[in-house]
DNA sequence: GTAATGACCAGGC
DNA sequence: AGCCTGGCCATTA
């Protein structure tokens, strides 16, 4: 008899997060732990990083609304990715300084 | 099979 | 504010 799949493999938890980063409203910004504890899985912070990098250049998924905890960027300052997300950001209001956000700005 | 890596995080200093 | 440490866990080598 073939076990159905467990909720609990990766392709899962990657629909799942994908999901709730599509839900972060335009102008917010959310962190990777967020996402985590949002999809059930608090300790899988490192993994919401390695699903968004794999995501394709030419994805719809706002990957740019995702900061760390502290509200930083996660790419070097000046990287190509860095200035990506901070004009994406700051196209949709969320200003962006030395690589960092306003935590105000966190749903 | 083991070892290293990384778009992380909280706490300590 | 910055830097370091230990923990975390899927992915990659």
């Amino acid at each position: 008899m073939g076990f159905a799949r467990m909720p609990t493999n990766s392709e899962s938890l990657q629909q799942a997060v994908l999901q709730q980063v599509n839900a972060i409203p335009r102008g917010s910004v959310s962190s990777y732990g967020r996402i985590a504890s949002a999809i059930g899985y608090p300790s899988h912070s490192r993994f919401v990083g390695t699903v968004l990098k794999a995501l394709p250049a030419n994805t719809q998924i706002p990957w740019h609304r995702v900061v760390n905890s502290q509200g930083k960027s996660s790419f070097p300052l000046g990287s190509p990715a860095y200035q990506e997300q901070k004009q994406r950001l700051e196209v949709e209001g969320v200003p962006m300084l030395n690589g960092k956000i306003d935590k105000g700005f966190m749903v």
